[in-house]
DNA sequence: CCGATACTTCGCTCGCGGCCGAAGTAAATC
DNA sequence: GATTTACTTCGGCCGCGAGCGAAGTATCGG
């Protein structure tokens, strides 16, 4: 019962529809004009410019001028993180309808979850690492193995700013498949691996993510996954 | 931005002061009637009542009635899960006064958090543990060593329901000692054991524990810990 | 059966906070 | 310097929801 009012102040912000909005926008791991996150949450510039105050002050999102523009990202991965964790809760819940949509689908299918890779393959990459003994993944933590470090290794995944540290591997539970992918560090590194390969790329405007042909071979070849 | 509607429904559920104090002392990790809960929020017992089904409704606690009384729990770790990383949140936020108080002491010194050891103890524990290395800690995973399951044998602790995943150790942020200590089901086992041994008992009402004579010898003995 | 305890439901008040319109600042463009 | 774009601050409206008092429903003890 101390810092409950810290709680109550932090959870109260991500509350509102309008924020939520917003910081799910930014949970795509991109930086944001306070335009754009505007339009996210289907709010006048006005009252998104008081939210991205509050936000702001409470240190869950950073701020990053740019000429006349106001980029916002999330404070650092424990917000990503946090807001996983609510989601995570939010689907545990009682079930919802929730009519479906195209950008619906292109979401579900493959987009970007802070710095790494969530929808069906995101989840395909987890399971397809699991079942060649890359990666062990539990309920709360996951492991990298020899065999999976070599491979990383193989596949030109930069993991030199984490190797003092023997675990960096983060299920992440996935909230349209249910089913973790790879976060943390490893699950940032191999993201940003993938779009340098150019194996994936952004759709402008959302956090979906589009396959390449090249995309496509490469995962077949390295992770025996066809998407 | 999908889902993030049901978001702001669990996020607005924890921001309101009287369900986060509800919520906090939830996270003893032990079921609480509503007339308690009432009184850790400090609001007359029908308003309790109003929060708590909204709660229930949501599938953040549980019910369990017993005679006149309802006792409540968490849902489930995930719930507890989310506090954790919303009070992580909330900690990295502006610098807060907080007044002192005989019983925020003892919570700083030894707590429950969930189902396992928080405060000074569960720091000094990962601490400890950390510089045997039976456990090796991440920022977002932990690890057990194999001298570390052999540590933990030797003391009584019982992973057998766990021996399949070779991963079940979670750093949990501590919010008063800002050090991580041990969470998931190791930390749950262990505390657990520490309670069998009697090494450690609850303060009456509160979340806090208190370190008994023997739990000094054997943390001192086992751990290397002086308590 | 009676009173006490535990908890709920109902009806009401009231204040906080989200929202937008209007007006103001700051930076790029002409 | 004038215009457009990006974003902010100000002021006022309004609705949601937390809060309590009062009254109602279960369960215990005698």
């Amino acid at each position: 019962m101390p810092n409950a009012p810290h709680i109550a102040e932090v959870a109260s912000l991500v509350g509102d529809p309008a924020r939520a909005n917003m910081l799910c926008a930014l949970l795509g791991g991109r930086a944001l004009t306070a335009t754009e996150l505007a339009f996210a949450a289907g709010v006048t510039p006005q009252t998104t410019s008081g939210h991205l105050g509050k936000l702001f002050s409470a240190r869950l999102v950073v701020l990053m001028k740019q000429g006349r523009h106001r980029y916002y990202r999330l404070a650092g991965p424990h917000v990503a993180q946090m807001l996983e964790s609510i989601m995570n809760v939010a689907l545990t819940g009682p079930p919802r309808f929730q009519p479906k949509s195209k950008l619906d689908d292109k979401l579900r299918h493959a987009r970007t979850c802070y710095d790494h890779i969530a929808g069906v393959l995101g989840v395909g990459l987890a399971e397809r690492m699991s079942a060649h003994e890359f990666v062990v993944l539990g309920d709360e933590a996951g492991e990298v193995t020899p065999s999976g470090m070599d491979f990383l290794g193989k596949l030109g995944v930069d993991l030199s700013a984490y190797k003092k540290r023997r675990v960096f591997c983060r299920p992440c539970l996935d909230w349209t498949e249910r089913r973790p992918h790879i976060g943390g560090a490893v699950g940032a590194a191999l993201a940003q691996r993938c779009f340098e390969l150019k194996w994936i790329e952004r759709i402008r405007d959302t956090r979906a993510l589009s396959i390449t042909p090249s995309g496509r071979r490469g995962l077949l070849e390295f992770f025996d996954l066809s998407a």
